[in-house]
RNA sequence: GGGCCGGUAGUCUAGCCUGGUAGGAUGUCGCCCUUACGAGGCGAAGGUCCUCGGUUCAAAUCCGAGCCGGCCCA
């Protein structure tokens, strides 16, 4: 074994070995138990985070463990590849917008850097020693794969959950697009506040401010907030709309803030997100005046039609004022959204999108969330409130290129909807025609392919089907999935997708265990982001640190499901752990060699360690059990540097010196049962000592996990005594200022209570502690107390 | 505005469910080359357990109110 633990070079050598040796493949044994892991695809950034890096850890983890306790465990790695940040990022790479070019090239473009990333990360989770069976890789973005997005779209068509309707988005008027969410920028602008009378039907009047005075005309109630004293009375009443006197109702919402304007707000299904849920909510209709150029259309009235935006405002604001519907104007500070492209202010406008109808199994959802168990339970709240939370059916259509097309076509002629059939897939409607001759309504033989394509989470919701090889070779061992690893940042999105499109799909549960990981947080204990600058790329600490320190660092530093700030002192610590586990794995292959036949072990401080080590190994397993990896890594830890190290391996010393048997099997057993715990987590260093260790073996990670079994109590508080003499005789030696290498010429222990035991191991204290001339009695007492032991003195001449 | 989590030595983190001397790490200070490891060993100092109230013989722990911080959603 070489002198010093250099991380790098042992890590890139088991990496390479693993690889080759398919060590972590998943076997065609069907007689061992499977355990079927669902992996989170990761996005194709290019690079994986400290964050991305602790969620792996902690599946990969599981994976080790549940694979040494003798499953067959089916681990999966696919690159969820679709979605809008790689569209940004390519076009910044090409310096042109996907507007400016075929769809198709930038498509194909798309693709292309998605497989550069791909590969730099791969590179990532080799380098992180993640076990995945590489033999099972996909990626989201090849048509093998979109297929099955495609094949559940038309799935859950039929079966009544997927349905076009009307749903408002952000629409830019003047590059005539919806855009994203993420595609809006928003800006704080000085603006006027309008406070506007609307009379009441039944008597009075109520006065509602508003920013956007030109949306009257779509205005389809008066919101206040049910607490507000000033209008309980009023609410149920009916307002009417100044200048169209139209008649709407005045409801109640708790959105409303009381303390904003006159807290009272006219609902339009435009300019906010709050207005379009309470419209949703209260079943409000929608009134569109505005066209997709940003014009007011018809429905404006003839005030306004024709006129844009801006000017639309200032018509109607001169209008209200002149009929006296304007009381008056403030200016106030307040976001607006624009087109991230091209700056102009966006709208909000219902168009024409595919739906999930979600809503309606909101119930069953919570249901099923109860079926699965939480690690750590509380994390179950967050699924719990998003689902009670939502006010709309989840929108699956997006006006997007690089993403799972959506299986369908109209007719030309009467609007009819073509969904594809299940044996169409996979099929772009962008590029193909539909494989009938003729519209089933009119008869027809033209038919416009759909342009918009599927949001990124209808291809990563299957993942738990696809890993257990749905549609065509399904293997029922592995689903639902016995684990599904995440940070708590998505539960909202990828458990409640999960669940839902496989209740959808198979009307079970999607997975059986939910583990959930907190976030990975920068020196300064906030979330690491780019603007706060206190990113760590994960490879600075990779380097630095090493995997092994890195991963015992990250699973034994907090309690699971709570954020781990990054600090250099505690990855260091973890370090410095694994070089004293290498340093007594040094000394422990070099002093002592394998034994033929197992020998008697009678000595006290033997039995001690052997039962103290079965203590760990129970302990840990009952960690475990429940993936609390940090008490289990800690437990583990300290056996091995407080007990193994300090106490143990001192005091055989002089035993491995004259060739005792007993201490060399010790010795040698105690570490295998310790590189065996170790190996889940850090699994580079202790198939580096495993190998040094034993002859004839391929690999630590398909060994047997250390196994429950009786302890002696008896054994391990009589060796606690023996082991506090010593510890205590070694303090004193040291407090008198000899040197442990250097003899005491004379000791007295005076004990009644443990003169047995102390005389039965009269060779481990003498020889451990160097001491020329060793006497036990019963009787008197000696100049040093002993701290810790009842009635124990200590008389010492250096 | 809503939800969740957290507040424990200078710093980080266990303990809280199941009440009884607050554990570990790091940093600081002192001592020690000890034949696996100075990336080590031994020791010391360092705490209003966020605040206020309640329950109890007893509260970091249970209950209530509040304050502060983080994250998610709006």
């Amino acid at each position: 074994m070489l002198k010093e633990y250099n991380p790098k070079s042992i890590e890139e050598k088991w990496q390479k070995f693993w690889l080759e040796k398919k060590i972590y493949k998943f076997t065609e044994d069907k007689t061992k138990p499977t355990f079927s892991i669902d992996t989170p695809p990761p996005y194709p950034t290019g690079e994986l985070s400290p964050g991305n890096a602790f969620n792996y850890v902690y599946c990969d983890t599981v994976a080790r463990y549940e694979r040494m306790k003798g499953y067959n465990v089916h681990f999966p790695i696919g690159f969820d590849c679709h979605g809008l940040p790689t569209e940004v990022r390519v076009e910044n790479l090409i310096k042109k917008k996907k507007s400016e070019m075929d769809w198709k090239e930038f498509y194909d473009l798309c693709v292309k850097y998605t497989k550069i990333w791909i590969e730099e990360m791969e590179k990532s989770f080799k380098r992180l020693g993640i076990s995945f069976d590489w033999d099972l890789k996909y990626v989201t973005m090849d048509p093998d794969y979109w297929k099955k997005t495609q094949l559940s779209f038309i799935i859950s068509y039929k079966k009544g959950y997927i349905y076009r309707g009307e749903h408002p988005v952000f629409w830019c008027p003047r590059c005539e697009t919806a855009i994203a969410e993420a595609e809006v920028e928003e800006e704080i602008i000085k603006k006027e506040l309008h406070y506007i009378v609307y009379k009441i039907k039944e008597n009075g009047s109520i006065t509602i401010a508003t920013t956007r005075p030109e949306l009257i005309g779509a205005c389809v109630a008066v919101a206040v907030n049910p607490n507000d004293s000033r209008y309980k009375a009023l609410i149920g009443k009916t307002a009417i709309v100044p200048l169209y006197g139209r008649e709407v109702p005045i409801i109640a919402s708790d959105e409303v803030d009381p303390n904003f304007g006159t807290g009272a707000m006219m609902i339009c299904t435009y300019g906010d997100k709050g207005d379009v849920r309470i419209q949703k909510k209260n079943n409000l209709p929608v009134i569109v005046i505005i066209d997709d150029k940003g014009r007011f259309n018809s429905n404006a009235g003839k005030i306004l039609e024709g006129l844009n935006i801006l000017e639309g405002r200032n018509k109607i604001v001169e209008e209200l004022k002149r009929h006296g519907f304007l009381i008056k104007t403030e200016i106030i500070e307040g976001e607006i959204r624009k087109c991230w492209r091209c700056h102009t202010p966006v709208e909000i406008i219902p168009k024409q999108q595919w739906f999930f109808r979600s809503l309606d199994l909101s119930e069953k959802i919570l249901e099923l969330a109860n079926q699965i168990k939480w690690i750590p339970p509380y994390q179950i709240k967050r699924l719990q409130n998003w689902v009670n939370s939502l006010s709309w059916d989840w929108v699956i259509s997006r006006q997007r290129v690089f993403a799972t097309a959506i299986p369908a076509w109209y007719c030309k002629n009467c609007n009819e909807i073509i969904v594809a059939e299940e044996d169409w897939v996979p099929i772009d409607p962008r590029l193909e025609k539909p494989k009938i001759e003729r519209c089933p309504k009119c008869g027809s033989s033209e038919f416009i392919g759909e342009k918009d394509v599927l949001d990124t989470w209808m291809d990563s919701s299957i993942t738990c089907a696809v890993h257990a090889g749905w549609p065509d070779k399904f293997d029922p061992r592995l689903f639902p999935a016995d684990l599904q690893p995440n940070g708590y940042d998505i539960i909202r999105t990828w458990d409640y997708y999960l669940l839902l499109r496989h209740y959808v799909l198979f009307n079970n549960i999607a997975f059986k265990i939910a583990l959930i990981n907190g976030m990975v947080r920068g020196t300064d204990g906030r979330m690491m982001h780019k603007s706060y600058g206190n990113v760590i790329p994960l490879d600075e600490l990779l380097e630095r640190y090493g995997t092994d320190a890195f991963r015992l660092w990250a699973l034994g530093s907090v309690k699971v499901g709570s954020d781990i700030s990054v600090r250099f002192e505690d990855l260091d610590y973890n370090k410095r752990f694994l070089n004293k586990l290498w340093n007594a794995a040094r000394y422990v292959i070099t002093y002592t060699r394998e034994v033929k036949e197992k020998p008697k072990i009678e000595k006290l401080i033997d039995l001690w360690i052997l039962n103290e080590l079965q203590n760990v190994i129970n302990k840990v397993n009952k960690y475990m059990e429940e993936m609390d990896f940090f008490n289990a890594i800690n437990e583990i830890r300290t056996f091995v540097w407080n007990k193994f190290c300090d106490q143990y391996l001192e005091a055989v010393k002089y035993r491995t010196a004259s060739n005792d048997e007993a201490s060399f099997f010790v010795l040698r057993y105690v570490l295998e049962k310790i590189l065996l715990l170790l190996a889940p987590f850090a699994p580079h260093i202790t198939e580096e000592i495993y190998h040094n260790l034993k002859e004839n073996i391929l690999t630590i990670h398909l060994e047997k996990y250390p196994e429950y079994s009786d302890i002696n109590e008896e054994i391990i508080k009589k060796g606690e005594i023996l082991i506090k003499t010593i510890a205590e005789l070694r303090r004193i030696k040291l407090r008198l200022g000899v040197s442990l290498a250097n003899n005491l010429s004379e000791v007295k222990i005076y004990t009644k209570n443990f003169y047995d035991t102390l005389k039965e191991n009269y060779e481990d204290i003498k020889y451990t502690l160097r001491i020329n001339e060793l006497e036990i009695v019963k009787e008197g007492e000696g100049k040093y107390k002993s701290e810790e032991l009842e009635n124990v003195s200590y008389d010492i001449v250096i």
